[in-house]
DNA sequence: ATAAACTCTCCCCCAAGGGGAAGGTAAAGC
DNA sequence: GCTTTACCTTCCCCTTGGGGGAGAGTTTAT
């Protein structure tokens, strides 16, 4: 099928196809006198695992290395389980940072009065060392 | 001062606050006979103002606009409060979401065994529609 | 036959700088 | 005075994960 097709049977957009055949992650066959790319049902199949992969967050490079694996019939789950838990790992971090940043700026929203007062507490904390 | 006193006093980078300068936030004097840019004691306020706010996860637009606002003795405060009930809301969203991810993720790392055995069910997860 | 829809490659764009080359300057050592 | 070293400049390419669009070829429908 032509890639159209497979974009929407993956959920992907035409351009985001093309470029995970450009880099080599899901190269589909191609007609060589149009030059039109051909995607069987088994690369809609891996478009479809990597758009899963992207969508928790696996990085390209990632969904590169989960795709290995889910090729290799002898692979064991363990692998697959250990990166999934390096992932959470940073999923983690990610969360601790982000409520951390949370937790200031609502404290400094919280000792502004917001009003037409130019004095501002944010702004101080912003401004000093 | 020059330009690495400048970084070392507000704590970034030369690099970045080169940026900063091609950008127009921080625009320094400048030697017209060697090129060199020129940091004032104000200058480097502002590039400190800058780092701070970075931190706390503002965008570079979002940082010129808090610039203005700092620059603006007359502004009321409840424009900066309002910026940064804006970016809690933002934080809070992206919170939810790596939230979710991380329980989906973590759900299915621990139905998967991790053993040596190649039936997965992360990768199943990730496979099916 | 022609217009619409689809496809191709190629190039530039985003954030927020990082890395490094080529070349001018300044400060310090001898 | 000379040289080394440290610092400064601009310029260009690189990153992530594609998006937007130009210009040209193809296929399909009318």
């Amino acid at each position: 099928m032509n890639i159209g097709m497979a974009a929407k049977r993956s959920g992907l957009t035409v351009k985001t196809v093309r470029y995970y055949a450009n880099i080599g992650m899901v190269v589909p066959a191609q007609d060589g006198r149009t030059g039109y790319r051909d995607y069987s049902d088994d690369d809609v199949a891996r478009l479809q695992f990597i758009g899963k992969a992207r969508r928790f967050d696996f990085s390209i490079d990632e969904c590169r290395e989960l795709l290995s694996l889910y090729d290799d019939q002898d692979r064991s789950s363990s692998e697959v389980k250990a990166l999934t838990l390096e992932k959470i790992k940073a999923i983690d971090a990610k969360l601790a940072e982000l409520q951390s940043l949370r937790d200031q700026l609502n404290f400094l929203a919280k000792t502004c009065h917001g009003d037409n007062r130019p004095d501002c507490p944010i702004l101080d904390a912003l401004k000093g060392g």
